[in-house]
DNA sequence: TAGATTGTTAATCGATTAACAATC
DNA sequence: TAGATTGTTAATCGATTAACAATC
């Protein structure tokens, strides 16, 4: 199956939240309403549904519940992805806690810092270790991605730290650009670039 | 002057993160430099810059000190926007602690919660208030736009309160779907799609 | 001069939208 | 039947990349 491009995973990411929480308790959902509400053209909502393989109903719609798990499949939901957050202030515990990251196959086994009063401590059930320990951690439990939440100054060193124990993909949340090796993947959570955009209009 | 579009705003404002912790200290910076940082095509950098008016010098780059300034200009940073934060929680925290806001034409005037001893409070020189307050705040400020980071389950609530008071722009942290009219907007931090995005590679 | 880099056009590529036959 | 909705093709629109003359 081919790959999905990032625009159509944002899509179905939220139409995935559209059928979990708003269009629920109904048999048959139209490509009208979930692009009404997300403000979407519907025939591109019922493209992106085409490459789930799920075929809908004249008159009726898409069939809800096989829709929502067709999704589910699409993205990989059950593909299992152990990650842990490196930095343990506000913006870490705030994922932490944030939704249940296992429903979309994220397993989030550990959190790190440096900062002494933190660490032992648990957070949502999972606990924080010292940066120390990411040396064993990383390669012991096939950690792939890493979430960065840590200050700025020492974004760039931590970076360096887990890719030397192998992994190739850094969500950052700081803001900062990161120099890394052509094979290493640096997705940004640009917040301002995010906000820009979001005044840009309809 | 014609307005950019999101994705071209959120290179921008890659290149001006590039620009003020990267290649800082030098007079002149190469398209290729920043391509290659940020992992972009070079044709792509000189285009974008393009658009901000700046001429470059050939065997030089751009000078750097304009180039940033330019970007300011035309992403706006002067023009000042008046938000607050719904949700004095560890990711209203976050948001408030995260960078200086205020650099890019962002002023977060205050928070808004619910929550007893939270009220009174102050977070980076920000008090929180109440949200029965939000009625007389809004107005009286002029907050054109909201960052939302309630739990789940008054996001619908929350956002009704806020467009009766005017707002149009809602920046939406919670993993939900909102009901707008046609002229609000809703800008969604798909966190769950933006990993899922990192995980589809280079 | 030789080499490097811009600025810009043309070519390519990809994404969105419109339209409509099929059909329930 | 009449109306509504899918599935899919064709048309449009927009974004990216390649190429290269200009020139410092």
């Amino acid at each position: 199956m081919e790959p999905l491009t990032d625009k159509v995973v944002d899509r179905l990411t939220l139409y995935h939240c559209v059928l979990t929480h708003t269009l629920t308790d109904r048999p048959f959902v139209a490509s009208q309403e979930v692009a009404a509400l997300l403000k979407l053209n519907d025939s591109q909502v019922r493209k992106d549904i085409a490459l789930c393989g799920v075929l809908g109903r004249q008159k009726h719609g898409y069939p809800t519940a096989e829709l929502k798990r067709s999704i589910e499949r699409r993205l990989g939901f059950a593909d299992r992805k152990n990650v842990v957050i490196i930095g343990a202030g506000n913006l870490g515990t705030a994922l932490t806690n944030y939704t249940d990251f296992r429903d979309y196959g994220i397993d989030i086994l550990a959190l790190f810092d440096n900062h002494p009063a933190k660490i032992g401590r648990h957070i949502n059930g999972k606990t924080v270790y010292p940066m120390s320990d990411l040396n064993r951690f990383i390669p012991n439990h096939q950690v792939g991605s890493v979430i960065l939440t840590v200050p700025p100054a020492m974004a760039q060193t931590v970076a360096e730290t887990v890719m030397a124990c192998g992994v190739r993909f850094i969500w950052n949340f700081t803001p900062c650009v990161l120099r890394v090796p052509p094979d290493v993947v640096v997705h940004y959570e640009n917040i301002i670039g995010s906000f820009l955009q979001m005044q840009n209009g309809p």
